[in-house]
DNA sequence: TTGGATTGAGAAAAGCTTTTACCAAGTCCA
DNA sequence: TGGACTTGGTAAAAGCTTTTCTCAATCCAA
């Protein structure tokens, strides 16, 4: 105890707290030798009084990682100057796991819960609407009068759609997932808005294969061939380039290709790298942790849906730019 | 407090641990009564008593998640039942960072630390060795005398290369990552052991590009091409993959191609699927939690390396085996 | 009936920090 | 010189559990 080095005890607390009155020669002394001895305030004491455990709890169905990663590089990056660490928590589908979980963050008085997931309208399987504590959902869907964070799908499918427009693409197709996402549904409600209709929307799976099999299905039709694809995600876009060079279709020469979700695995590697849309995930964990601290600290948060604006990241996937950006 | 609605405090906290002395009467009704109430006992309160928090670091540098995700899972797998939870730190390779959240942790009092990474062969950048809390390494370089948990990699390889010559391969080239990881090294050690010299090994990156060329040095060469590859990792199987695809020829029938990391996103997607070599990190994982719990506990654990077999996984890049499995 | 053993339950301490109340000594001004 | 401040610091309470001690009542045997 730092106490005994230096001279009292409450002393001691309000010197390195820099509170209370006591002279500035003692203040600094027991600073001192609080650093020499490498004393370090016990956070569960603290926590104790302050009814504050600077711990927040992450909760993720996404095995994967695929979108929790990125979400919880953003909302470390945010709160790891506040001193405040994140207890990560898979669960797959699982209630009974999840309220595990949530039982033992809750537990350990965590300071606020944000809930992330896998898709923007699936909810985490287990109830956090009437916790003592904060949520935020980020990612996921949330309930009423919850703050919830989540990617403009629309805003970043116009931006691929109005970039193939930009080049020169008239003849632009869709190529995504299963039509009961909310996300496929968004996007391609403004393919449609800015793409016209003179090009179908062909929907399907969130696979290589899918993507490798619409191409097929496109180029058999009669008729005229588009010129610009635009694919629900990376992994149907690599599917649709690969299809196109086994065709001696030329990308981006005779047709342009664009992806969603910037996957680095995926987009990178393809060849030639895929231009693509970023959902800019690490902000979105970004502000997801700054408000659950807000909540935390008793600040007022208008609730409702933020929708965060996605980044159109160039590589060399639809040409009509320099590739070394 | 579950004393007010019971009868006493200390009477209320023997009754819901099942120790003490009293009455079977009493004991159910405060049980029966917390229950109804809800009553959760802090488990900061406890922590700061029995100087256990029930909480575990795991520290990690792999940014992007490939190893850590599941090494994270088999963790978290093994310690929920223990009412364990964990704070997952993702230090890029920052020292500054690194050290903030070494000393987060300490202050929130963790029980143990795992430190983990994304490679075998090389430290995180932040010294671990003379904490007062139990650490472990998991698939990262441990200290001396530390407990560490690795993959055997020469065991794995030798998985891949005799199912290579099992299945009727004679001719079998190693494409591999760069010569400085120890990994590398031990595959390759592996390989020439069972395989012979009749190859070469090819040395580069980790990438698909690296797989792509490396066959196109290999299929340039006068002679005899090989009937089987032995991939460094599932980036390079893949790129490899489509090389041949490319030049015509036919996986499996014509060349067995085999991977290592057993990656879902990329083995799976890969046409045809890669038949690879998983490293059973998430079990690396449950290993190291139990390990870094038993030391919690103050139990003994004989330090040194453990290295944990890997298991071949058979999909349908190789043949020989029928492709349902 | 009485002394020792047993039983049921409450009182108190400990664990570590922060905060509030308090005290002794010095300072100031009328 | 004596009351009103100011200064520098300590004592104690609070926060929530668990554990050990203590105490009163009951019971059994002699």
């Amino acid at each position: 105890m730092a106490s005994a080095a230096g001279v009292s005890i409450s002393t001691a607390s309000k010197a390195l707290n820099d509170t209370g009155r006591m002279g500035a020669e003692t203040r600094e002394r027991v600073k001192r030798i609080a650093g020499e001895i490498g004393y370090r305030p016990n956070a569960l004491a603290r926590g104790l009084l302050s009814k504050r455990s600077f711990t927040i709890g992450l909760l993720t169905n996404d095995t994967y990682g695929r979108f929790t990663l990125p979400v919880m590089a953003g909302i470390s990056d945010a709160l790891v100057d506040h001193g405040v660490s994140v207890f990560l928590c898979a669960i797959e589908d699982d209630p009974a796991l999840a309220q595990t979980h949530v039982d033992a963050m809750l537990d350990k008085q965590v300071d606020g819960i944000i809930a992330t997931g896998k898709r923007l309208d699936r909810r985490l399987p287990v109830d956090l609407s009437n916790l003592h504590v904060p949520v935020v959902y980020a990612f996921t869907e949330g309930t009423q009068n919850s703050v919830t964070f989540r990617s403009d799908d629309e805003q970043g499918a116009k931006l691929a759609v109005e970039w193939l427009a930009k080049i020169g693409r008239r003849r632009i197709a869709h190529i995504t997932g299963p039509e009961e996402f909310f996300s496929v549904r968004e996007r391609a409600g403004a393919y449609h808005q800015v793409a016209g209709h003179r090009e179908p929307v062909l929907y399907g799976v969130w696979s290589e294969s899918w993507g490798h099999e619409a191409v097929e299905q496109l180029w058999k039709r009669p008729g005229e061939k588009p010129d610009g694809l635009f694919c629900g995600n990376d992994q149907i876009a690599r599917g649709a380039v690969d299809a196109l060079r086994e065709r001696g279709i030329e990308v981006p020469q005779d047709v342009s290709v664009i992806g969603f979700d910037n996957w680095e695995i995926v987009a990178a590697q393809t060849r030639p790298p895929l231009t693509t849309v970023d959902m800019e995930l690490k902000e979105l964990g970004r502000q997801a942790g700054l408000t659950v601290l807000a909540l935390a600290e008793g600040r007022f948060v208008e609730p409702g849906v933020r929708k965060l604006p996605c980044r159109l990241i160039v590589r060399q996937s639809c040409g009509g730019e320099a590739p070394g950006k």
